[in-house]
DNA sequence: TACGCCATGTAACGGGTTACATGATTCA
DNA sequence: TGAATCATGTAACCCGTTACATGGCGTA
């Protein structure tokens, strides 16, 4: 799927895979992330099967950049993708519900303190998430009019990653309440 | 991870591979799952590993069943996970919003298709998910007391899964009205 | 002086999915 | 008659992470 992003962001303009991870760290982080070593990775397979092609511009004293350029056949299969819809929900995959689903045994003031750690954890994230106004794309809304469409659906996308650290820290909240008031002292 | 999982059921009763996809399907499948085969292939790893060990027990007209007991070094071995505080939290990934983050050029109908459909998927969901009381949890509880505890944590997972399925929901008929208001006609 | 940014990549490994293979029993 | 349940597994593949390798420039 990573390989979709990219063709996604290249759309918009020709980019170096350094560039293309700013974007997706600042932009979809939220809903989707890679490591770099996987861009370069995919950007790479991307070029062997004809979707995007890349220039190497030389600089000196650091590595020559390798800007990807979308081609025809990439936009068909972004395209193509975007049509396709997605016929399942996708799957959680929560490795803090598996620990405490099995917690049971374990001492009081460890399950709390796990559960404080998290709610830092989220606190934070969600204080830097609601000070962000994707930087990038910003950029791009003014260099590029005529993406107001784009910039409704960023922000939907934006709305539900707010949304879910807030549930998530009402969770932990309560969660933490419960096991204060109801979960057993270890004897 | 799966392999705690399977730990964290086999610390009730020794069981199969099958009987273990059953618990886990049917208790910790909103925020934990696997296939058969993983299944399968992860605790001849913990066999291996000597955290588990296993008896064939002999069948007629079916495969004969390998019924795994934990160890005691698989017990420590979940204890010592069940100690270690996840120090990170849990990055999100989720296709529909990468989907959705990039289809600024597609056709109108072509994303409220997608998002009715997914609406579609999570009510239902939600639906069967407010109907369970875990039945094969339930059964652990009547065969063997002294699990409130354990109860009392199952219960938080489950209410964590039952909310986030709410913000689902909400979330797409929300985004759904704002599309069907603000986004351009395709022309 | 040390850290973060810029900029590229490779190699080994790990976890998970899909497809394949087998086959009787039970229930609608 | 066909689908679901019981019951086990193997092999190929895919996606992603971690660790390794290089190194100058700007800034605190």
């Amino acid at each position: 799927m990573l390989k979709y992003a990219l063709l996604g962001f290249l759309r918009y303009q020709p980019m170096t895979g350094y560039d293309l991870e700013a974007h997706i760290r600042s932009s979809t982080s939220h809903f989707w992330h890679a490591r770099l070593s996987q861009i370069y990775m995919t950007l790479r397979e991307l070029e062997a099967d004809g979707w995007v092609t890349s220039t190497l511009e030389p600089q000196e004293k650091r590595p020559d950049r390798r800007i990807y350029t979308l081609t025809e056949i990439g936009q068909a299969g972004l395209r193509e993708w975007l049509a396709e819809p997605l016929t399942e929900r996708t799957a959680v995959k929560e490795p803090l519900l598996l620990k405490l689903f099995f917690a049971g045994s374990s001492d009081k003031q460890t399950i709390l303190h796990q559960l404080r750690l998290q709610l830092e954890l989220h606190r934070k994230h969600l204080s830097v998430y609601e000070g962000e106004l994707p930087p990038i794309a910003a950029e791009l809304l003014q260099q590029q009019p005529g993406l107001q469409a784009d910039a409704l659906l960023w922000s939907a996308a934006r709305d539900f990653g707010l949304r879910y650290e807030r549930l998530y820290i009402e969770w932990l909240e309560d969660t933490l309440h419960q096991i204060e008031n109801q979960f057993p002292e270890t004897s």
